[in-house]
RNA sequence: GUGGAUAUAGCGUAGUUGGUUAUCGCGUCAGAUUGUGGUUCUGAAGACCGUCGGUUCGAGUCCGACUAUCCACCCCA
């Protein structure tokens, strides 16, 4: 017996059984998207190296530990994106897309692939809804993407499930004041500190702030807050998105704590975040990022963007309870018995597809009854058996396989006949057929 | 990279203080007077008990290593 080969670590089959819950997730939140004007763009899986380096950041941690990056042939390194921002922020650069009427809005559904170790709501393969936006500094760009996101939760009956956390980070020289302060402020703690917020405090002093040990947590309580920071610029915008989000009747709570580990973020970040779906909560993370159009081109555009998980949506989804769209099923299967039977449904459900109908037939050469129940299982709505009587007279019953109604019908008049049940299939009177006594 | 938990048929499980042919349910397949599904009944197939090694007369049951999965740290969607 061959050893079977599994699905690498951290990846995930979608099976039919649950592939209508992605379908579902996938198609109203593009049609919300598209609402708000956004278009869908697609660009590669895999990106030059050097892309995310630029643009995540070469001292943040998904670009020094969790990128699958491969080399090809020549010196060229490819990397599978582990997020979607900087692949489109590239594609409309390369494409000019950037230099069209402001501002450009364009929304993906994409997977994002990152080696970390797999644990609930975290894989390495993952599928991410993502939504750009090129060319607005106003903040209501910033309250446009929030209610957005908004929206989509919305949508899914989600809005009290899930809560909205935002903050600014401010822009590069007020951050970096806010730095120093956040030094200045934990130095004397230094080694009351936790191991890794010992590093920090030298490499990232804003990630001090969301470590979840008790001692530095309590240490953090009283450091500087960066809203206290905010040039006045920065301070202005802020103030501004909360009023609007205010006027639209979107619930917020102002976070500081939220510091997001992509570098190019500035001003307002934020989080939705649930509590029922483990400790990976942050179902859609986003914010506004000025400087890196500017920086990947030397073309300076104000941008913004959000993405949210799609498996951590469809996880508070399922947690919810929440109903999704049904797959097509068959419309009718023609049970066969014997060979010049079954050609005689080959052909019906061929012409029955060619009219619109999903039609299916034995393919194994079964009996009536395993194929009766065969029918039963996959959900057919209704079916038709003919055998050799039915080849003699032409005539034979079409069966609703939920009332147990039947129809007579004449096999050269199959199309015709069936499509009238068909119509008459949802109504509750379509029983006028049925005085067959059973 | 660091912790913790778990590993028995396709899936979910029982397996007592180590003792002969390893439970049960679901699913699959086949039947229940020979041309009809969903209920019920009967039967069948399906597991070298994650892998390797050790203790023992004897291990699914004890010990060790490895591997995988899950959860958490970390990080983030």
């Amino acid at each position: 017996m061959a050893k079977l080969i599994k699905r690498p670590k951290g990846t995930q089959d979608i099976l039919p059984a649950d592939i209508m819950k992605w379908r579902t997730v996938e198609t109203y939140s593009g049609m919300i998207a598209e609402q708000f004007g956004f278009r869908e763009i697609r660009t590669p899986v895999f990106e030059d190296t050097g892309l995310f380096v630029r643009s995540v950041g070469d001292t943040s941690d998904v670009v020094t530990k969790e990128m699958y990056t491969v080399s090809s042939k020549g010196s060229d390194t490819f990397t599978l994106r582990p997020e979607g921002t900087a692949g489109v922020v590239r594609a409309m650069l390369e494409n000019g897309l950037i230099h069209e009427s402001l501002p450009q809005k364009v929304y993906y559904i994409i997977p994002c692939y990152r080696h970390e170790r797999p644990q609930a709501g975290r894989l390495r393969e993952f599928h991410t809804f993502g939504a750009e936006m090129f060319g607005s500094a106003s903040p209501y760009a910033d309250a446009e993407m929030i209610l957005m996101a908004h929206s989509i939760f919305e949508f899914f009956g989600l809005s009290d499930f899930v809560e909205l956390h935002i903050n600014s980070i401010g822009c590069p020289e007020c951050r970096a004041k806010y730095r120093e302060a956040l030094k200045a402020f934990f130095e004397p703690h230094r080694s009351e500190l936790c191991p890794t917020c010992r590093e920090r405090l030298d490499k990232n002093p804003l990630r001090l702030l969301d470590c979840k040990s008790p001692e530095c947590r309590e240490i953090a309580a009283g450091a500087p807050v960066m809203l206290d920071y905010l040039c006045d610029y920065c301070r202005e915008h802020f103030d501004q998105l909360r009023d609007i989000l205010t006027d639209f009747g979107v619930k917020f709570t102002v976070d500081p704590k939220i510091v997001r580990g992509l570098d190019y973020y500035t001003r307002t970040v934020f989080e939705f975040i649930s509590n029922e779906i483990g400790a990976q909560g942050t179902v859609c993370g986003g914010g506004r990022y000025d400087n890196l159009v500017g920086e990947l081109s030397g073309y300076s555009v104000p941008a913004l963007g959000f993405g949210f998980g799609l498996e951590r949506l469809i996880l508070t989804l399922e947690n919810r309870g929440a109903t999704f769209d049904e797959g097509r099923t068959c419309d009718i299967y023609l049970v066969s018995m014997g060979d010049e039977a079954r050609r005689k449904c080959a052909l019906l459900a061929d012409q029955l597809r060619q009219n619109g109908y999903a039609a299916e037939y034995d393919l194994i050469g079964r009996g009536l009854k395993p194929q009766m129940k065969y029918a039963d299982k996959i959900g057919a709505k209704h079916v038709c058996v003919i055998g050799d009587n039915e080849l003699g007279t032409g005539d034979a019953k079409i069966r609703n396989m939920r009332t147990g109604w039947e129809t007579d019908v004449r096999l050269e008049d199959f199309i015709d006949t069936f499509t009238a049940v068909m119509f008459t299939a949802d109504g509750e009177d379509g029983a006028e057929e049925s005085e067959e006594k059973e």
